[in-house]
DNA sequence: CCCCAGTCCTGCGGGC
DNA sequence: TGCCCGCAGGACTGGG
C-alpha cells in the first residue's frame, strides 16, 4: 500500500523519464478492465494533455502530481495497488494508462498500473487544484512538520494517537504500516488518547516518524507479502525487513525478544504493537 | 467535533 | 481439488 515513502520512491523513478518531456499521447491501455476514477473523461484527458509539457513530476503526501506547461496538473493517487513505472509492469491485466513521452528526441513511456483499480487520476486548472488540495485539506507533510506544530494538532484531537496519526488533515502521509511501526520505535502505546500524550512521547513520536519514513524511502519502501508495491522499475523495495511489528501477530517482539507482537483493529483497520515496549 | 459502517476493488488463503 | 467467504485498507460519504 503506497504511504509517504513509497510514493516517494515512485516519484523518483518517473523523474528522469518524465521531466522536461513533451507529452506525445494519454492514452487509457486497452487491456483496461473498468476505468479507474477519472476526471475529465478520458478523451477530453487525452486531448488536453496532448503536446503539453510535463515541467515537474511531485509528491503531495501520498499522490503523484504532474505540473504541466499549461498550468494545469494531473493527480494520481494509488490507494492500495496504484504504481507509475518507466518499465515493464508486474501484469498486462492491470495496466490503466500510458503516457506515450518524448524527451530529447528519444520517445518513451510511463504507465498507471492499478490491480484493484480504487486509484484515482484527476486532471486540475491551477484553480481547481487550489480548491481539490490546497488550503487546509491536507495537513503538514510528515516529513516537514515542526515539531511543536505536530505535538500542538496532537493535543487537540481526543483519538487514539494511532487512529490520529492516519489522518490526513492532521499529518499528511502516514498510512497504517508505518503508524504501527513509528509508534513501536516511539514507545507509545497505539491506544493512548494523542490528547494526553506527554511532551516527551510527541518528540519520541515526531522523532521516530522522520527517521523511519527517510529510512523507508532509502530502502525504497515496504513490498508486503502480496507484492503489489514496486518501484517504478518493477522492483521490490526492501524496506519490509526492517519492520519490527507490522503483520507480526504472535511473533516474538524483534525488540524486547520477550513479549509477543499483538494484533488489534482501530478504526477498522490492523494495528500491530507490543504490549511490553508500548505501554499505555 | 468525532465515530462508525459502508463503498470501491482484486487476489489470496483458510475452511470445509 | 475446488469453491466460497472473509480479509487486506486509503479515502470518502452519510447518518448518528
Amino acid at each position: 500500500m503506497p504511504e509517504l515513502p513509497e510514493v516517494e520512491t515512485m516519484v523518483r523513478g518517473i523523474r528522469p523519464a518524465m521531466e522536461g518531456a513533451k507529452i506525445l499521447e494519454f492514452v487509457a491501455c486497452p487491456c483496461e478492465k473498468k476505468p479507474i476514477s477519472l476526471k475529465p473523461s478520458i478523451k477530453e484527458l487525452s486531448s488536453r494533455l496532448q503536446g503539453v509539457k510535463v515541467q515537474a513530476v511531485e509528491r503531495l503526501a501520498k499522490r503523484v502530481l504532474f505540473k504541466f506547461n499549461t498550468g494545469e496538473i494531473a493527480v494520481f493517487e494509488p490507494r492500495m495497488t496504484g504504481l507509475v513505472l518507466v518499465a515493464d509492469p508486474p501484469s498486462q491485466a492491470h495496466l490503466r494508462f500510458e503516457f506515450r513521452l518524448i524527451k530529447n528526441r528519444k520517445k518513451s513511456s510511463v504507465w498507471i498500473w492499478d490491480r484493484r483499480g480504487l486509484g484515482t487520476f484527476q486532471l486540475y486548472s491551477a484553480e481547481d487544484f487550489e480548491v481539490a488540495l490546497g488550503g487546509n485539506v491536507l495537513g503538514p507533510d510528515a516529513l516537514l512538520i515542526a515539531e511543536d506544530v505536530f505535538a500542538s494538532r496532537l493535543k487537540k484531537t481526543n483519538r487514539e494517537v494511532k487512529v490520529a496519526l492516519l489522518d490526513q488533515k492532521l499529518v499528511a502521509g502516514v498510512g497504517n504500516l508505518y503508524a504501527s511501526e513509528i509508534l513501536h520505535e516511539a514507545k507509545v502505546h497505539p491506544q493512548k488518547t494523542a490528547a494526553k500524550l506527554t511532551k516527551p512521547q510527541c518528540k519520541r513520536i515526531h522523532a521516530a516518524m522522520n527517521r523511519i519514513l527517510l529510512e523507508a524511502i532509502a530502502y525504497e519502501g515496504s513490498t508486503l507479502s502480496d507484492g503489489t508495491y514496486r518501484n517504478a522499475l518493477n522492483k521490490d523495495g526492501s524496506y519490509q525487513n526492517k519492520h519490527r511489528v507490522y503483520a507480526k501477530g504472535d511473533e516474538t517482539c524483534l525488540t524486547c525478544h520477550k513479549s509477543t507482537v499483538i494484533r488489534i483493529v482501530q478504526a477498522q483497520r490492523s494495528t500491530f504493537f507490543c504490549a511490553r515496549c508500548q505501554k499505555r
